[in-house]
DNA sequence: ACGGGTTTGTAACCTATGTTACCGAAAATG
DNA sequence: CATTTTCGGTAACATAGGTTACAAACCCGT
């Protein structure tokens, strides 16, 4: 727990007005989680509705064999549509979130969410953007795994990727990657080799670097 | 339009209080839509929430390159989330509505929405019940095409198609499944014959009788 | 019954991706 | 420094699924 959340709660002044600013203010919690952490697994009930104030955290779906499959990062100043929708999923369907890095999140008690929508003007827009935001977010998801091949797919993680650790060298495993995407190390592996010698990317010390024509 | 509205929205009346009812009688209109007709193409500004009073309706995503892919069905009593939603997307991302039978729709003007959001408890809650379920058909259909293969795709696709259509015989062409599941009329016919061999399905006269290990 | 469109069966082929295995490099650990 | 663990490169192979082509079966209108 923290000491000066509204020192943190700067990041959402343009969403909100000052009265909701003040009772978010008064009446969330802050939170520190770091990073790799799981935060949380939506399918059980959820009793507060966490704001993203600082970090990034990585949203997938678990299926039952304990694949992954990344679906989005939600960056500061954002909140996660699924805990607005899914305060009572009960099916075994698991979305995770885990903390792509080390981050603070505002957790609103859930019995505030129905004033709240009724009271803060900006408050329900907040909710109703996220939720749209998201759920076009679903849909890329969608797009890439029932339309797109592999290549196209990982170069649209790594894009991703470099946007949200803003840089363009990233840091990360094959292993890792092959698991965001639902797929094999060594296909990864296979992928980042012909990404490279078509001049999309680079890779030294293992890292990979985006060139500016991916 | 359709002269007796009122006959029609018994179906909503288990979910919906009078008061509701009374009002969705005098403020929606009925719209008939043929089997195979496009109702919408959701991208474009929406101007009417859709209850499906009587039919099937067939959501699917349609990408760039046009190529389908099945999202879900809703049927009567219920409407689509996706209205709720999306109303200002204005993405190219296409989510297209089609009448999978004959169909009656009652549709709702935006306008009505938020003040009935406020003033019908029952109508929240629809509206909740629904974004919820389609929110998890969305999961559903992101399981299937990230981590299941084609045949069990297609296993889950006629069960589905024989629960809308209440008949365990299905009356499609290879070409149509291949189109909903976004793949070929070959490997569609293919898998049939394979699962046609392991007895789980007979084919007859062109049509696709489902058995009961399927 | 004839002819043209539609649907299905099937073969042959190709490519993307999954899988296993093994090695060497690098990093972490003691 | 020595040992262990993790990571990446690569080969060899298996399989699913996409693609093209063509013929047979069927459907429908005249």
């Amino acid at each position: 727990m923290l000491d000066h959340p509204a020192k943190y709660l700067t990041k959402f002044s343009e969403h909100f007005d000052p009265t909701l600013l003040a009772e978010l203010e008064e009446k969330s919690m802050l939170m520190e989680v770091k990073g790799g952490d799981v935060i949380l697994n939506i399918g059980q009930n959820i009793r507060a509705v966490p704001l993203l104030v600082d970090g990034v955290i990585k949203v997938s779906r678990i299926n039952d064999e304990g694949q992954e499959l990344l679906l989005y990062y939600v960056k500061e100043g954002e909140s996660c549509a699924m805990t607005f929708n899914c305060c009572m999923l009960t099916q075994t369907s698991v979305i995770r979130a885990t903390a792509e890095e080390d981050s603070v999140l505002a957790c609103i008690p859930v019995s505030f969410m129905e004033e709240w929508m009724q009271k803060h003007p900006s408050w329900k827009k907040f909710v109703m953007t996220t939720l749209l935001n998201r759920f076009t977010e679903m849909i890329k998801s969608i797009d890439e795994v029932a339309f797109k091949k592999m290549d196209e797919r990982l170069i649209n993680y790594l894009k991703e990727k470099s946007r949200i650790a803003d840089s363009s060298v990233i840091n990360v495993t094959h292993q890792q990657i092959g698991n965001e995407l639902g797929t094999n190390r060594v296909v990864v592996s296979r992928l980042l080799k012909k990404l490279e010698n078509e001049n999309k990317l680079l890779i030294y010390n293992k890292q990979i670097k985006l060139l500016k024509d991916l």
